[in-house]
DNA sequence: AAGAGTCAGCTGCTCTAACCAACTGAGCTA
DNA sequence: TAGCTCAGTTGGTTAGAGCAGCTGACTCTT
């Protein structure tokens, strides 16, 4: 039943199958099942249940609802890859963390795919984070909190440190607690979660699919530039730092992407 | 087994299960579902398989990942939550669009949930929508194409129209669609359906939670101005009409919100 | 009596088997 | 020829059984 690479052969009906679906706005799924993850979800919402709250057991789901235990089950798993409901072996089901942590695993496989497929789907992610940090540096320079700047100084000067290191080069790690410090203070929490899921997909599509190279002199430069537009409460500076700190990015991404043959694995 | 207003009473364990449960970094279930969904994902990454394509069938895949009917299918819903698998009664299952309409609806349950639980989620939602489109309103000064312009000059008149007409009010779709045009020139998809994302999620929110007046020739007058200051490329211009439009919606949201009594019902 | 091990009873996880529902295509009927 | 039915495909749903992770109380040992 199947060709040499894995690939599907459907003898009966070959030419049939090959038609694509058509669009009837029914998108998700039948109705059931729709219809299940809909009350589960009106349950959290109609008892303004918080994160961590416990949600009914599988067996008084399927009574108070009134399906089986396997539809039961498909919805939860389905809010579960919506992070709306965390489930726990052996303890129960409870109200997921809501966080931005699907979004990140859904860009990027997307961004994965699009990768594959030859389109610069990691570009575009990039330009969307460039988009939102420009958009939000303007309101951060001069108000950024002393602790803060502290903080960010701290961060850099690890930078340095590692640039100077036995490796060589700045720790992901790093580079992600600097943009995530410096617009913590704008206290939106959701901003800040979005912002590190674009981080967390781009970064993970980078190391798996593309060998960037990176000076890391240059890097720690660019922060530091950052940094001490902000704390001068130059806007115009610091909105022209933010975008050569990422058009640095986009050189770099730029050479190896187009040149890249497409390692044949996925193992993410 | 069930209280007065739905909640769940347990008799025997009641107290060991108010215990909050330990993040044991294994969120997304049980292994083996988790795996099922990467094998999926990796067939489609590995085989470069373009939106539309025909995945193998339930049977198959059961053969083929030597797991039971119901692991797969458990595993495809949550696949198809995320937007990576389609799923059509009597057709079969196909790869996804891999649009952001999954995270459109994570983004509403999470604002709607914040939302009633006192949270200002759908400020926050608008401040990520300012923090994008400020950030890539300078890009877009003096570099748009006249058909472009163009077409956003009829939208502004069709807003007009509907301002004046029996209604009294702009209609949401043109809103949605001047902000899509406006950023359709820049050749980044992911970007364009971001945006869209948020502006889904927005106002979805805002018209079933919160009942905003709006003045529809203020809302008129803003979009032609931040259209003309793009045309006459004045950057700065440019993101002063689309901070000033912003703002104007926020002190609209910023009243009601705070004096709004939920409703009670819950029916997306 | 204190400690350790076992066991019953929760929880969710997986499997099997059967049938239902949506859809297609070929062959039959009028 | 036009329309229908029917077999065979697809996913959707139900049912029942047993497995696996976890807790608390009971029991046996020391």
């Amino acid at each position: 039943m199947s060709g040499p690479n894995g690939a599907r052969i459907r003898n009966p009906r070959p030419a049939s199958r090959r038609r694509l679906p058509v669009d009837k706005g029914d998108r998700y799924g039948c109705a059931m099942a729709r219809d299940i993850q809909e009350r589960i979800k009106k349950l959290i919402i109609d008892q303004r249940l918080p994160s961590g709250s416990v949600l009914p057991t599988e067996p008084e789901l399927m009574e108070r609802l009134g399906v089986s235990r396997n539809s039961v089950r498909e919805a939860l798993k389905a809010l579960q890859a919506m992070g709306i409901v965390e489930i726990r072996h052996g303890f129960g089901t409870y109200v997921g963390p809501m966080s931005m942590a699907p979004m990140i695993e859904g860009l990027t496989f997307r961004t994965v795919a699009g990768h594959y497929r030859g389109e610069d789907s990691l570009l575009q992610l990039l330009e969307l984070r460039e988009a939102v940090e420009t958009g939000l540096i303007a309101r951060l320079a001069g108000s950024l909190p002393a602790a803060d700047l502290a903080e960010l100084d701290a961060l850099v000067d690890r930078m340095d440190a590692e640039a100077a290191g036995p490796g060589g080069e700045v720790r992901a790690e790093t580079d992600r607690a600097f943009h995530a410090t410096l617009y913590r203070c704008l206290g939106n929490q959701l901003l800040g979660e979005v912002l590190e899921a674009f981080w967390d997909a781009f970064h993970k599509v980078r190391t798996d699919l593309v060998d960037v190279p990176q000076d890391p002199r240059v890097t720690c430069r660019q922060h530091r530039e950052i940094l001490d537009a902000v704390r001068s409460s130059d806007v115009v500076r610091a909105e022209r730092a933010i975008r050569e700190h990422f058009g640095n990015i986009r050189t770099r991404l730029n050479a190896p992407v187009t040149a890249a043959v497409p390692r044949p694995t996925y193992d993410r």
